[in-house]
DNA sequence: GACTCGTGGAT
DNA sequence: TATCCAAGAGT
């Protein structure tokens, strides 16, 4: 049962009816963010990577620190990983960090330490899609092409009541040309600034303050009464929740941390060497897992660990609870590959997931005095 | 196309 | 409490 597929025709009348209530309610709603403060292509660069999926409000410090330390493409280029996820630490979805540390590192050996200005150049590097590539053309170097994000999406659908999943590829490629049409020959920066900030702040997924939206009178689903049903909803799939063990083992002062793979889920933060618990397993078999676990990858007898902190913790497509034992041994043994035993003080220094990085608070606060998260 | 990839805030 | 979801990209 395929539908006729859409069709979004904007003529120039059309544009007008559109841009110019938002671009005049930009001018005095819009959001004075400091990636607005400068044409510098890198740091818009870095706010829009650092947007991708995540809002304005958690961005804030972490592009203050980053550019702090980072104030230019060759600082970051020449930047270790290690440090660039530090101060990525928190953020979530760390392929960003890697991309944005590579990419640098191919700007600074092809492009003399600059942001391209050909949309095919800024496409090909890692970590710069069509949305992205297409802002940093715009808003930097005054260019004209369209992005689709979560608020361009979201108002689009809207403004024409698309009742389509806007994420199947026919209404996806209709939405793109939609938003290419829109776009105003004259400051189109300004343009994308403002469709943004509509959607961000007014146009929301949730609740939407339609009345005081300059499109609220042409807006289609306004007008059809869909506009809390607008864009349709994906449907959601079911979330497992798995349990999971980490174990902090300490000689002295040190600690035993072990670092990620550099691909997959926290590819290259550290942690407290863990594994998750077989499905299988009972409920109560946790420890006895953990026992296991260390008897058979270091040969360790770790029985005694009493329980540390129990961390709960959602990622994007499961749930975990983090059992974290403790244990003391006698001396410390040989460590090699992706596992190194580190002072307490110096654990602060290295990259910890959100989970991991609540143990290493909790051993830096209050190391002998450990108390459950539940 | 379907999946993967984080986290914190709002409801 | 559970769910949604925020300036998407890579595989």
């Amino acid at each position: 049962m395929s539908r006729a597929p859409i069709e979004l025709e904007v003529d120039a009348a059309l544009r007008r009816r559109f841009t110019a209530p938002l671009l005049k309610w930009y001018d005095g709603s819009g959001r004075n963010l400091p990636w607005r403060m400068t044409d510098d292509p890198y740091r818009i660069w870095v706010s829009e990577i650092m947007l991708q999926q995540t809002q304005v409000a958690t961005v804030l410090p972490y592009y203050h620190r980053f550019l702090e330390a980072f104030p230019t493409i060759k600082a970051l280029a020449s930047a270790d990983l290690e440090t660039v996820l530090k101060l990525w630490q928190g953020l979530g979805y760390y392929a960003r960090a890697r991309h944005l540390h590579r990419a640098a590192q191919t700007l600074l050996s092809r492009y003399a330490g600059k942001m391209p200005k050909s949309f095919d150049a800024v496409y090909a590097l890692p970590g710069i899609g069509r949305s992205t590539a297409g802002a940093i053309l715009t808003i930097a170097h005054g260019k004209r092409y369209p992005i689709l994000d979560g608020n361009v999406r979201r108002v689009l659908c809207r403004f024409f009541a698309i009742e389509e999943d806007p994420r199947e590829k026919s209404v996806e490629a209709a939405l793109w040309h939609c938003s290419e049409q829109l776009m105003p020959r004259r400051n189109p920066s300004r343009y994308l600034q403002a469709i943004m900030d509509l959607g961000a702040t007014v146009c929301t997924p949730r609740q939407p303050d339609c009345p005081h939206c300059p499109l609220q009178k042409p807006c289609a689903a306004r007008k059809q009464g869909l506009t809390d049903r607008l864009p349709v909803k994906a449907v959601s799939k079911k979330v497992l929740h798995f349990d999971y063990f980490a174990g902090v083992l300490r000689v002295d002062d040190f600690v035993l941390i072990r670092r990620r793979p550099l691909q997959g889920l926290l590819a290259g933060l550290w942690e407290f060497p863990g594994a998750r618990v077989d499905s299988h397993e009972k409920k109560g078999a946790v420890m006895a897992a953990y026992e296991k676990f260390f008897r058979e990858t270091l040969a360790l007898n770790v029985r005694g660990s009493h329980l540390f902190m129990e961390i709960p913790h959602a990622f994007t497509h499961f749930k975990m609870t983090l059992h974290v034992f403790s244990f003391r041994l006698k001396k410390r043994f040989q460590t090699g590959g992706p596992m190194m035993w580190v002072e307490r003080e110096s654990l602060a220094a290295h990259p910890f997931s959100s989970a991991h990085q609540k143990i290493v608070l909790q051993l830096c606060q209050s190391p002998d005095r450990p108390r459950l998260f539940v």
